[in-house]
DNA sequence: ATTGACAGTTCTAAAATAGAACTTATGGTC
DNA sequence: GACCATAAGTTCTATTTTAGAACTGTCAAT
């Protein structure tokens, strides 16, 4: 598969993925959630190198996650902020902390706890239905076919299904 | 950075970054929330190298996400079904899923659509405070170092106090 | 005039990935 | 018994991506 064309397949995963999915850009966004801004700094406080720094803030700015704004004048500087669009990954940031958290801690445990400056506690994300708050299941799940899905292929059909009926088809 | 050593970090996204941070784990764990189970009809639907879908699925399975059961003798055949550290990954599946919904959909609307078997209704997830119930915002949220964090310098402090504090201890 | 900060760009070597063919074990068909 | 199909990989070479380090261009301060 090539990975341009992987935002234009008819999946929100891929999509995504399509932005977030290499190793550095979850690692570069979770700087921003942190307050980074600066090039130096990304580069510093992550190890990346610079080559692939550049190459990913460029990528997340053309996807709008990050904008470029400059802070001085001569010479021209700027630094990486997110957009609503960014900010709209926390989320995604933030399950994926919380997975780490229960699944891949070791003896010393976590290394951040978080605080909901609303009612003052530490408190772990959970995610629920926004029909009716409850919290959410794999299992409780059923997946329909939207108005953008691909039209002959569900994309829950097993490739079983698929290639016996594609066989049949001919 | 070497990747092998991302696990260590005492970060928990990075060391979920290990295990799902790459572009084909996604997509591949993408297929198992869809019931896909073997090795064939991963590689068809995904349309993935067999050689790199063995060693994907080899990483989940080492990593305890998937677990490999055997569903005939002679020739022993196994299909990959997720463990509950798998299933657990649910919800950062569906928030990246909801993320491509909002923000990369094109004209024809959404792939699939989501009905929550609880209460019978479409939904999109939402991600609330196990304390107090409301909805999470990056802005809303204060980070502190846990036990396991890095003694000498606490993930939120900017590269530059680092690297200032650095010089002024030499 | 030299030094240092910042934000990149350029270079080569090493590693990962794509794409296709091959392997092993078994069961069914002509 | 020879031939084909299925399933789950493994092996091979060519291409792409990434790592690691050095280099460039602007400006300010010494």
């Amino acid at each position: 598969m090539k990975w341009d064309t992987l935002e234009e397949e008819p999946c929100s995963l891929a999509r995504t993925v399509a932005v977030i999915g290499d190793r550095w850009s979850l690692l570069i966004l979770r700087e921003c959630f942190l307050r980074i801004r600066r090039f130096d700094d990304f580069q510093a406080s992550l190890g990346i190198t610079r080559h692939l720094l550049a190459d990913r803030l460029k990528k997340l700015v053309r996807f709008g996650v990050l904008r470029k704004i400059p802070y001085q004048e001569a010479p021209k500087r700027y630094e990486y902020i997110l957009t609503q669009k960014g900010l709209d990954l926390y989320p995604i940031i933030m399950s994926i902390v919380h997975w780490g958290n229960v699944h891949m801690v070791d003896a010393r445990g976590r290394p951040l706890l978080h605080e909901h400056k609303t009612c003052g506690k530490m408190f772990d994300p959970v995610m629920v239905c926004s029909e009716c708050g409850e919290p959410l299941s794999a299992k409780a799940v059923h997946v329909h076919p939207g108005p953008g899905a691909r039209k002959s292929s569900p994309v829950h059909a097993s490739a079983r299904e698929r290639a016996k009926r594609a066989a049949e088809s001919t």
